[in-house]
DNA sequence: TCCATGCCATACCTCAAAGGTATCAAGATC
DNA sequence: GATCTTGATACCTTTGAGGTATGGCATGGA
């Protein structure tokens, strides 16, 4: 059978009428009444009845016909579900998003906007630390990610620059050096405080911290570490330690921690979209378009010269 | 579109390889490669990725496959729906059941085989007297029904005979015949009691009761009508008068109510199965079928000769 | 580097079957 | 009984599905 079959089969049910079936499908009557006793022979079914004016449909053709609706709806249905997950509209798309990147609002807004552009991709939106960012983007159980990290160390990963942004230190609010609130810091006045990290070694504050503090001439003593940013700034305001943060930390207010700017050559943070090259989904490729269109728009003069990826083939 | 390129789809998705594919199909690579290539601009979208070694399903692609799958096993099982529904196997059937039918065994034996025979078919089992039942025959909101009537005065229903049984008289124990239980009753020595009847005229039992009195050469006095048996017998019970009732009755036992056969000429019940003759339900065919072949086998030499119709085309 | 292999795509041919035209047959209608 | 309506049948045309032969591309081993 064939959905030919199943298309005049509705068509001449609704209308009870060959004839009339067959102009508004475009053909003849002959064909239509061929094809309909040609199923009803392949089916061993009766479908219709013929009455002197018109037919109608048998019980078991009423039974066949309502399925045969259903089905073709469900074609459709089909159909556009597929043009749709073809064009990225429908779909999933599992977010990975550094514990600090949330802060900065690039962030959130390119999330709500891609959200309100295509409502029908469920996001799956998880936290991580660029190392455990790592393991997902292997698995393929990631589709793109928020990093603090200008590469991640993966076969095939590429990281897009959004934004480069200030680090500011955060000091215990009886720190010596934070009451003098509107001046810049020298990095180096903070070379014998102790540094509380966020993850290990290979994250990308970690290692932006770490480099900051070389160029400032000094090794950072390292405090306890912190598993989540609150609990750095928890730890900060204990007086456990200083840490340096992106600019965009300062929304997150909590008391006994104080911000500072620091001086010029003024250490950055990084934000940057990390996604694997071979993943070949289109709602990933709408995802990076909206994301990176927003990030140009924003800082459309840092951009060019930010961007970056971790090996040479850095086109998508 | 096609069911065929549907198939073809589904079974390249499964094998991932157009060749095998092919080969399971009975058909050779190329036309499948070709079918494939046209369903993917047909629908604008493209379905599989060409590999090196075979091909893979894009995420379009996916999407249609499980919606694809889905719609094929539907419309098999829509075909076995049309099937079974012209074979009478599945459907509704809706069955009227005069107040006393139940209690005469064929019926609820009848009921449960047809159950246990065509699980499928839900039945809609109605209450209702003869004159009832004419209303819901007309509005074709009933297929069949078991009746006290020998004739249904609807245009087009036919009333086929299932059995004749002894009416007896139901007496309160407190009346003087009800003494004697085991002689036969003169129907003439209750000339002078009421009868309660079960409905109004041209319902089955009413009638009979007052065609076996006419027979006896006197006219029932009536007494308080009773809308169902069960308070027909609680009338009776009450001592507010007598009643005929088929002698199936007396298996429903009532305190104060006492069962009397009636002399010769016994005056008789009739059970009867209603049914419009244009309606051309299979599954009403295969319970008429079943339900009269089980009264022929309970009383062979009797249906025959009973057997009727309220006209002469009474085939069918 | 080159050849063999595996696999999909393309070109061209054949034939089944869908659609078209003409006409018949059976009821309904007046 | 003549006419109309409507589905069915006969026969022809044409579309397109399937077959065969072959090309093209990537992989993998010598």
């Amino acid at each position: 059978m064939d959905l030919r079959h199943l298309r005049y089969f509705v068509m001449v049910a609704e209308e009870g009428h060959i004839t009339r079936a067959a102009e508004r499908l475009g053909i003849q009557q002959p064909p239509l009444s061929r094809q309909i006793s040609q199923m009803e022979r392949e089916l061993k079914v009766q479908l219709f009845r013929r009455l002197p004016r018109g037919v109608s449909l048998t019980s078991a053709g009423q039974a066949f016909f309502s399925e045969a609706k259903a089905i073709l709806s469900r074609l459709d249905h089909a159909v556009e579900t597929a043009q749709r997950t073809a064009r990225g509209e429908q779909g999933t798309l599992c977010i990975g998003i550094a514990p600090t990147a949330p802060f900065n609002p690039l962030v959130p807004l390119a999330i709500r906007s891609f959200r309100e552009t295509f409502p029908r991709v469920s996001l799956i939106l998880q936290e991580g630390l660029s190392n455990e960012i790592v393991g997902q983007f292997e698995r393929e159980q990631m589709d793109v990610a928020f990093v603090r990290a200008r590469q991640i160390h993966a076969e095939g990963v590429s990281v897009a620059a959004l934004q480069e942004e200030p680090l500011v230190a955060a000091l215990p609010s009886r720190h010596t050096l934070a009451r003098t609130r509107t001046k810049p810091l020298q990095l180096r006045s903070l070379s014998s405080d102790s540094f509380i990290m966020i993850g290990p070694p290979g994250t990308g504050l970690y290692d932006e911290t770490v480099a900051a503090c070389r160029a400032a001439g000094f090794v950072p003593r390292l405090g306890q570490p912190a598993p989540r940013i609150t609990s750095t700034l928890g730890l900060v305001a204990a007086g456990l330690g200083i840490a340096l943060v992106p600019s965009t930390l300062q929304g997150a207010r909590m008391t006994g921690v104080v911000y500072r700017r620091l001086q010029d050559p003024t250490p950055k943070a990084f934000l940057g979209l990390a996604w694997r090259r071979s993943n070949p989904s289109p709602i990933l490729r709408n995802f990076l378009g909206l994301v990176r269109g927003m990030a140009e728009r924003r800082a459309p003069e840092h951009h060019r010269a930010a961007k970056t990826a971790n090996d040479d083939r850095s086109r998508t």
